[in-house]
DNA sequence: CAATTTAGCTACAAATTTTGTAGCGTCAAG
DNA sequence: CTTGACGCTACAAAATTTGTAGCTAAATTG
């Protein structure tokens, strides 16, 4: 009943839980996309970079199972957990808007 | 001048640079794990189940390039806004927490 | 001074994850 | 019946991560 290789922690605290989940690439960034309403699975990977859809699969797997994601009638979308969760990333991105000011003034970006 | 292959967005958004950094594994952990004052390198590793030095380092190098982490004297450590980042890692933890509860109320872990 | 310890960090092959492209099966129009 | 959109799988190539060994430099010990 092993499931291949063991990834993260097995200490079952939650916050471990959570970098376990977030700390793969498009994770975070597939609860931000859905922070407007549900997606279609390709419409959320048009909006992810054209994620690869296996990847992109594995992933919403994984918040479903996390209580994070539901598919709905209209597509994927945020649970009230998962929503809860959204709230914060929209804090970090305040802060992160912030940080990136502190650090570059003038904002020296392409476009 | 291009170095290797090109790992997530390259608009700039200062959100999506934290997604970035923060969507590889261990980067969540080792702010994480810094939260308490500097650690060394090697404790910095015991503290991270073993993280191997390649990878370490190359997030090391990464959050020090982001002004989130700094060597000094004592070992790695976090920076003023790599600590306000933190601060945002511990209400994530008291999430999480309050999360799994609802998930679980029996708390069904071991120890 | 020489041996030991501790520090940060590099080398490198094996293992695992991610990418990118193609396409399947289903269902609802047209 | 054809078309189009849906969720999703297959699979090989490319990139990342792991694990172990060990290097260089600076303190510390004797």
């Amino acid at each position: 009943m092993s499931a291949g290789p063991v990834r993260g922690s097995t200490t079952g605290r939650p916050i471990m839980v959570l970098f376990d989940i977030l700390g793969q690439r498009w994770s975070l960034r597939i609860l931000w996309e859905l922070r407007q309403g549900p997606l279609t699975f390709r419409a959320l990977r048009d909006a992810c970079d054209g994620a690869s859809p296996t990847v992109l699969n594995t992933r919403l797997k994984a918040l479903r199972q996390l209580g994070l994601v539901a598919l709905g009638p209209d597509g994927y979308l945020r649970t009230a957990d998962g929503d809860d969760l959204g709230k914060r990333l929209a804090e970090l991105d305040r802060w992160a808007n912030a940080w990136a000011d502190r650090r570059d003034p003038e904002g020296t970006q392409q476009s």
